[in-house]
DNA sequence: ATCTAAACTGGAATGATTCCGAAATGGAAA
DNA sequence: TTTCCATTTCGGAATCATTCCAGTTTAGAT
């Protein structure tokens, strides 16, 4: 089970010695039940303010960065478009609609065959991305601070 | 054969209709020479001033982005951080430290085992993100205008 | 009930990118 | 070669998702 639910979030949080406050609990059921969409901070915004009153986009901002880093969540990052965030922590393929912009999942087999997969989901296949995230050998020897870091804004060597 | 080369560009450019200026030559050089390092804007832009006095961050933004859209290079886009070029547009893994923010070419051998692949590298796997842009069966359906459209910016369905 | 570190808030700041109207110019046509 | 205009360039303002900040509230431990 990779699955985001409003129980197994709320546990999470204590473990972890996250306070379960109003705002943490609406957020958690927009992203449950939307999980689907991949929604972004404003539609969890929206859906959050429906159970709760008053809860700022400020909050709703920092709290899905918390869980994004706590790892309950996951970011899916985009230039120029909001974050859309991920309740299936299961590797999978995003596949993302570059004209309705909707995200659907597509769960890989144990052998792929990339396009071959996509296509058969009736996607059309236009534009491949496949990163991989984490330390390069260099970093990895001087390891200092291997602290979760936010990526240099600037600088590119 | 798919990597960027000067005189390649140019022909491109000629063969698509697009005028040769000096900005662009200063940014094509800028492009190739610094390729590996899957260079940003203010990378080509600092280095386009050395080869022509005078070229606005403005002029690097939409050569870029009309590189982009002509298919020329492909840009590889970041949340909060600036955009990197890419001129190999044969398929591969982009290997990102979030460390350093170095990018790396991981060319994938017919058959792929991903994370082997990348462990063999000397990368430290913490995260994968493999995307495929393309056309949702829905879209595909009723294609009336499947111009290379930008991605909207809001709304998630 | 008390207390304090954590969480929340609204508004200001940030920064990469886009937009704009005006000026310059590549290169086709004469 | 000169003319001409669609394309390109320019710089400054605007955009907008996200971050920052300083003051206020509050969850939950004692
Ligand atoms: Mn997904
Ligand atoms: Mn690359
Ligand atoms: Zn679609
Ligand atoms: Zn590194």
């Amino acid at each position: 089970m990779e699955t985001i639910t409003r129980e197994g979030l709320i546990r999470q949080l204590k473990e972890k010695g996250l306070k379960i406050t109003p705002q943490r609990i609406a957020i958690i059921e927009a992203l449950v039940e939307n999980r689907l969409l991949h929604p972004g901070t404003n539609l969890i915004h929206a859906e959050a303010r429906k159970k709760t009153k008053n809860i700022s986009l400020s909050t709703v901002y920092a709290t899905l960065g918390e869980f994004s880093q706590q790892g309950l969540i996951k970011s899916l990052e985009f230039d120029r478009m909001e974050n859309r965030y991920e309740g299936d922590l299961e590797e999978h393929i995003n596949l993302v609609c570059r004209h309705c912009g909707k995200i659907t999942d597509y769960h890989i087999p144990p052998s792929i065959e990339p396009k071959d997969i996509a296509r058969r989901a009736g996607f059309l296949v236009m534009d491949a991305r496949m990163e991989y995230y984490g330390y390069c050998r260099d970093c990895t020897m001087k390891r200092k601070d291997l602290n979760v870091a936010r990526q240099p804004k600037k600088g590119v060597a």
